[in-house]
RNA sequence: CGAGGUGUAGCGCAGUUUGGUAGCGCGCUUGGUUCGGGACCAAGAGGUCGCGUGUUCGAAUCCCGUCACCUCGACCA
């Protein structure tokens, strides 16, 4: 008991400590455990569950515009590496190289792939001959490994799972439509399944992908003002297309080189679920995500009938398609509400010789503090599904005030230094020039997140330099 | 790689200054009483003190070495 007292002390830590709030959820709610490699990650069944919501409801988006699933492989020859050049030199520091199988020594190295773009333009070399065969529109779910320096369960670890989309088009506009598209789903998606407002934009030069033409991502705000990258989309104009050799016949007889795009989300959208919209209590998860959306504690268990009425209702809302889970363990009910309540679960449904004499079920909702309310039991197939929407719109609005709120528009320096210490997204006007950005980040540790495709000007003036301001962006401290 | 810190039961820690029987809390097991906000009583199980050397009658404790992990910097979805 003492040491759970503890656990919700350190839970309330979110305001002072929330790097330490984030991985002690983590830990405790059993999402995760550490791998024996450093940087490495195991995924509980409790945390794998929601990877799986998040993969079925994006998944279904991602056919939904056209695109197919296929699988390439993980190992890829390091030569595919060096053919591009800007990739290479992003990309290599971090891959895991594969240079022997058991004593004998390679003559080909291989990394672990740490994206695909190498092995999968390689392939499509073979496959695209014609504009007939266009456009290629291919999306990969995988693991990639990235051997980062420092890491974090969920928001950086040296292997994460992705999904990955990879097509070619004929024309470059094409692919410029292809990339905007991408990201509007994944905004589409993070809101309406994730409960997650994000700000789109362009990345600057500095920020964006190795190999690309033009990345884009979608930022979004965590609870204590930082930012998180939540998934990104390229347009990689020719740049792999030259590298590998891809071209096509058009109709006018002439051989071309197509356009591409590439985009993905990772494991790292779970990292985001919780940063945004945990509490001091611990998780509270979208209710379309959470493994389990609405938790029956049976109180009094041994008394007449309680067992068999909350049996009976698990059974009725499991029909009408709710992820209910009945918890007739032997401990105590205070100890199961403050269980459910820590692991995020939208829903808890108490149900005791009161309610069943009442012929209600008492309700309280994880995502308010409005306390415990009965509904008629007969109701519960029909009003639970509207509590669980009600709750997700709930999510989005208070993560969408805290945007709003957090984000300050910024004319010098001085200002944009007041507002990443008051943990706040700078919105500023900036010159364009790659020594303002990374003064700004040497100064405040803040970086550029994204330039808003709404570029009506906040102002006239450069933010860091004075001069003539070109373009509106975000600057943020981000993890 | 630069700076700091920690390794003792499944988890969290005390014990190390001053060498002398391996401790505490939680968790776990069994039995009983409980059950509307982390219940209580009783009895149990569980550790070559990160690893290796050395000093000593005797080392978790002292010396030397080594490994691992954590935090902060540079890199990143």
């Amino acid at each position: 008991m003492a040491k759970e007292k503890a656990f919700v002390t350190e839970i309330a830590d979110i305001n002072e400590n929330f790097p330490q709030w984030y991985t002690d959820v983590i830990m405790k709610t059993q999402l995760v455990d550490y791998g024996p490699v450093k940087g490495t990650m195991v995924i509980r069944p409790y945390g794998y569950a929601i990877w799986e919501h998040i993969q079925r409801e994006l998944d279904n988006r991602i056919k939904e515009t056209g695109h197919e699933n296929a699988y390439f492989p993980m190992f890829i020859p390091y030569s595919y590496l060096l053919k591009e050049a800007e990739h290479v030199e992003g990309f290599a520091p971090e891959v895991a190289l594969v240079t022997h199988v058991g004593e004998e020594e390679l003559t080909e190295k291989l990394v672990v792939r740490p994206t695909s773009e190498t092995i999968i333009c390689d392939m499509y070399s073979r496959w695209i001959q014609s504009y007939r065969d266009l456009p290629v529109l291919i999306n990969q779910w995988a693991n990639v490994v990235r051997w980062e320096k420092t890491t974090r369960p969920f928001l950086r670890t040296s292997e994460f799972l992705w999904q990955e989309g990879h097509t070619v088009h004929a024309t470059a506009q094409e692919a410029e439509e292809e990339t905007i598209k991408m990201l509007n789903v994944y905004a589409e998606f993070a809101k309406n399944v994730l409960a997650i407002p994000l700000l789109l934009g362009k990345k600057s030069e500095k920020e964006k992908f190795a190999g690309a033409v033009a990345t884009y991502s979608i930022e979004a705000m965590m609870k204590d003002g930082k930012s998180l990258q939540a998934g990104t989309s390229h347009n990689l104009g020719q740049n792999f297309a030259k590298a590998f050799n891809i071209k096509f016949l058009d109709k006018d007889g002439t051989h071309k080189m197509p356009y591409q795009t590439s985009w993905g989300v990772t494991t790292r959208l779970i990292g985001a679920i919780i940063m945004i919209h945990g509490d001091e209590r611990g998780l509270v998860l979208p209710p379309f995500v959470a493994p389990v959306q609405a938790a029956i504690v049976p109180v009094a268990m041994h008394k007449e009938g309680v067992l068999e009425n909350a049996e009976s209702l698990y059974n009725r809302l499991k029909k009408a398609g709710i992820r209910v889970k009945l918890d007739a363990t032997d401990n105590s009910p205070g100890w199961k509400f403050n269980e459910y309540e820590m692991k995020g679960v939208p829903l808890r449904i108490e149900i005791g010789p009161r309610d069943i004499e009442n012929k209600v079920a008492t309700v309280s909702r994880r995502d308010s503090n409005e306390g415990k309310f009965t509904l008629p039991i007969e109701s519960l197939e029909t009003e639970i599904p509207k509590l669980l929407a009600q709750i997700h719109e709930n999510l989005y609005n208070k993560a969408s005030e805290n945007l709003k709120n957090r984000t300050r528009i910024v004319k010098d320096m001085a200002e944009l230094e007041k507002a990443v210490n008051d943990n706040c997204f700078a919105l500023s006007m900036w010159c364009g020039d790659p020594s303002c950005e990374a003064k700004i980040k040497e100064l405040y540790q803040a970086t550029s997140r994204n330039m808003p495709f709404d570029q009506t000007p906040v102002g006239e003036t450069c933010v860091c330099c004075g001069k003539k301001a070109k373009h509106k962006i975000y600057f943020a401290r981000a993890y």
